[in-house]
DNA sequence: GACCAGATTGTCT
DNA sequence: GACAATCTGGTCA
């Protein structure tokens, strides 16, 4: 089942904490890439230093203040690209960014995007997942809940939460808002900031 | 396995 | 003009 809208209405902790087990699935031309989400990280708006949009509405972060459950792909660092869903509703920028996945389907056509094979170091970080499904800065604003990339729901919840303080930022790192699934071997390698 | 430097460019001050 | 929600490949152990 594709997860809803009104899935992405919920308060963005929650979203966070829910996406684990999921599936996050991009129908390619060259066919399915699919992966569980096992790592997430919530980004709170206004209210939070570590947020893109705590500064206010800018032209590269205006997806976060639209509707939920679109896509937010970001580029940083002068070569990476990560993948946030969108959450609350328009005017309120809160978002999830994506930073691990378990490979499903499509390994394949994983490995040749990335130009490695290890399954380990496919899709355990946020740049290498977009990289590894093969999203692109133009699926910013997409919506998630119909077309080529959707995310399904969990059909395993049978593991354990863990939280942490988020990876990569120098402010707002007193926030625990990073969730993962406890010993999952997919799971990034970043060191939390505190 | 742990730690460190370099890559590389869009975006905001 | 500084810096970024990161990754990779190097060195040293």
């Amino acid at each position: 089942m594709i997860l809803p809208q009104s899935f992405y209405q919920q308060p963005t902790l929650d979203v966070a904490k829910q996406l684990l087990g999921a599936e996050l699935r991009h129908q390619t031309p060259e066919g399915p890439i699919s992966g569980r989400i096992v790592e997430t990280e919530a980004y709170m708006g206004s209210l939070d230093l570590a947020s893109h949009s705590h500064r206010g509405q800018t032209q590269r972060n205006a997806v976060m203040f639209g509707q939920a459950g679109r896509a937010y792909v970001y580029f940083t660092y002068g070569m990476h690209y990560c993948f946030n869903v969108v959450c609350a509703d328009e005017g309120i920028a809160e978002a999830v960014l994506i930073r691990a996945l378990e490979p499903l389907e499509g390994i394949p056509l994983m490995e040749r995007n990335r130009k490695t094979t290890g399954l380990r170091n496919l899709c355990s970080g946020p740049a290498k997942l977009v990289q590894a499904l093969g999203i692109t800065k133009a699926m910013n604003g997409q919506d998630i809940t119909s077309g080529s990339l959707t995310i399904h729901a969990a059909s395993d919840r049978s593991f354990e939460v863990t939280t942490s303080s988020r990876v990569g930022i120098k402010q707002g790192i007193e926030h625990q808002w990073r969730y993962f699934i406890k010993d999952n071997p997919f799971v990034s390698k970043g060191k939390p900031s505190v």
